[in-house]
DNA sequence: GTTTCATGTAACTTATGTAGTTACGATTCG
DNA sequence: CGAATCGTAACTACATAAGTTACATGAAAC
């Protein structure tokens, strides 16, 4: 699939998926050809790949919204906080990579099949 | 304490400190006086504020950084992927909250003196 | 009662990060 | 050759949060 039909079904921007594309494609998840005939292809067999992945391959995104703490602070009331919060949200950060590393493509693909059948048997 | 000291403390402005211990105030947790000597002053026991019921007076603000997702999307790819975080992210959620809610400022108060103690001791 | 010191709050500015856009070069296929 | 497509740099737009200014309100000190 091209950049251009693929930044059309997310309402995106070419250059946005480029750039996004490109980061899966060092990874190896997929493979872009130039020219005639070109676009975007999955490398793998969706089976072997994880959201734990995708993450990974996306640069590890950070899954938390308060993440912007001082990790060394002078401060001691600082460092007291981080320290409360340090094990939680280590604890939360490990849970939420062991359930992407459960979760394959091909999970994804199944459900959304099964979604499609659905809406069709309703006759949309 | 006043706003201007706070905000001094906190490497910030002091409206900013007025804007959030105003969400404090709303809540109950403290009061604020004009005037001669006003400032900001702590109205309950330290021991049962816990950092859920700061979070909750602070308007909840989001713990995950990948909450931006539409709830109710048309898109079937969009809804399998909603499927399977859905349920990841809930958990952590509930975990973080659980973790928020054992955590008092007494305790944080208890760290900060264990480690304001320790620094003394070490001569710096 | 006037002065001083505080908060309360509206309005505006600045900073930051992400996404979007434009432009063009490089490559491939027909 | 020429059309299609990615690769990428550079720029713009936008949204959000933080910072700032300004001034009104209220309370204590003298």
């Amino acid at each position: 699939m091209t950049s251009d039909k693929l930044a059309e079904c997310l309402h995106t921007n070419p250059v946005v998926v480029r750039r996004t594309m490109g980061l899966l494609r060092e990874a190896g998840i997929v493979t872009s050809d130039r020219g005639h005939s070109g676009g975007w292809r999955i490398a793998v067999d969706l089976n072997t790949v994880t959201l734990r992945q995708l993450h990974s391959a996306l640069g590890e995104p950070a899954f938390f919204a308060m993440g912007n703490r001082n990790e060394t602070p002078e401060c001691l009331v600082e460092q007291a906080v981080n320290a409360a919060l340090d094990d939680t949200f280590i604890k939360a950060e490990a849970l939420l990579l062991e359930r992407f590393s459960e979760i394959t493509l091909a999970d994804l693909a199944a459900d959304f099949s099964r979604r499609y059948a659905e809406q069709r048997k309703q006759g949309r």
